[in-house]
DNA sequence: CTCTCTATCTTGACAGCGTCAAGATTATCT
DNA sequence: AGATAATCTTGACGCTGTCAAGATAGAGAG
């Protein structure tokens, strides 16, 4: 569970248990001790206090590498859509040339990145990106996954898929209904009922039945 | 702007501006003051010290009548899906008959409570329904307006509006897809040049569109 | 009308929070 | 080796959610 990679990144490499003054490694130990913290107590017992104590350095030391907390939740935001722009590739590759198949599964994969991780992918779209100006890594990672899906939607349209034919609509219509799906779930707002009869994954191809020409199965 | 039915409730009814031990509307109040600061200042502004001052009372005060902070942020969410159920039903009403109709008029109307209340409609589905127990009257409103989607595509089928047979999961998928457009935009994750080029509404009839049969335009 | 009970509201306190200023420490570059 | 800049600590500020204790007032019983 607690592999050496991840420890790698999360204390400086040189030493791991002296403690020195300068941490070495602080900005990205920061951000992985956030979405531990994120992961094990949740959105509401995030603070910049609790990540500093836990990557062992005093309460305001987190302000020489983030200008305040806002910031340190869009580098963590950063860091959740750099996580589905990696396995997104990752099924582009696998699956080259069946546009279809990379819909799916990359759909899927949004599903359960968000599943595994509830309070990550809630920070990851909660909007930190309004002021675009002072975040250009968060919204150049956006709109690289933005393309992708763009791209996707276009290789399902030439292959007759989707009758529309604006490629910007349908990849925006497409992540909202896969984006909507997870966060209703997330958010709790399906009622028990429904989700006892209908897996998430269930719910998910359903909405790409929906929208495409073509059976959509599990492939699984 | 101000109306006065809306005042009636911010204040006690017996005397506006005589300050009394006993508010004699608290409860209202607050959450009418917390909605007020919602849409002036933002979610991040929203605090219950805060909300007990603009009402005039100690910043304890608010204990009286709810839990924590979570109740009174539930309560707000109780409002919020309320007002969306007194605007479904109007429009239910309106277009008696003209399922295809309801579904478009009522999805525009979800689109513009977003759209006009942006941090009103984050806390409305921001998830305090987690806990059901400790908030029935937010479970109930939430169900109810998910029962008049369902009715709405129930009869969208009978229409031959739509392919698949299952209210649930039409319901669902209906929901997810208008949602998580209204999310996307109002958490700044569609980019600009998009956004240029088509309004929500635009967008929004997009994605019905494609999701439908027939075709469906604004009918404005 | 008065007494009692209970709901409502105030005051005061506490720890935790984000943030800033001043100073200490260490790495880096000339 | 010495200067400069980056990094980290310490201490302080006001704000927050929450609780305990007490003040006030409305409601019902006699």
């Amino acid at each position: 569970m607690l592999n050496l990679s991840k420890y790698a990144v999360l204390y400086p490499v040189k030493n791991m248990k002296q403690k020195k003054y300068h941490h070495g490694n602080l900005k990205n130990t920061l951000i992985q001790v956030g979405i531990k913290i994120l992961a094990e107590e949740g959105i509401g017992a995030l603070s910049l206090r609790k990540v500093a104590k836990n990557a062992g350095v005093s309460h305001a030391a987190p302000y020489a590498h983030f200008k305040d907390k806002r910031a340190l939740i869009a580098a963590m935001a950063t860091e959740g859509h750099t996580r589905i722009y990696e396995k997104n590739s990752e099924i582009i590759e696998v699956f080259a040339d069946m546009p279809l198949q990379q819909l799916v599964k990359t759909a899927c994969a949004y599903l359960d990145f968000g599943m595994d991780n509830p309070d990550l992918f809630r920070i990851t779209f909660s909007g930190v990106v309004e002021r675009e100006r002072d975040y250009p890594a968060l919204v150049e990672i956006t709109q690289k996954n933005f393309e992708i899906l763009r791209e996707i939607a276009l290789r399902c349209q030439a292959e007759g898929i989707f009758d529309a034919d604006d490629a910007d609509l349908l990849a925006v219509s497409l992540w909202g209904t896969v984006h909507g799906l997870v966060s209703l779930i997330l958010q709790g707002q399906i009622s028990g009922e429904v989700l006892a009869h209908n897996s998430p994954r269930k719910l998910l191809l359903f909405s790409l039945n929906q929208m495409t020409r073509v059976e959509v199965g599990a492939g699984l």
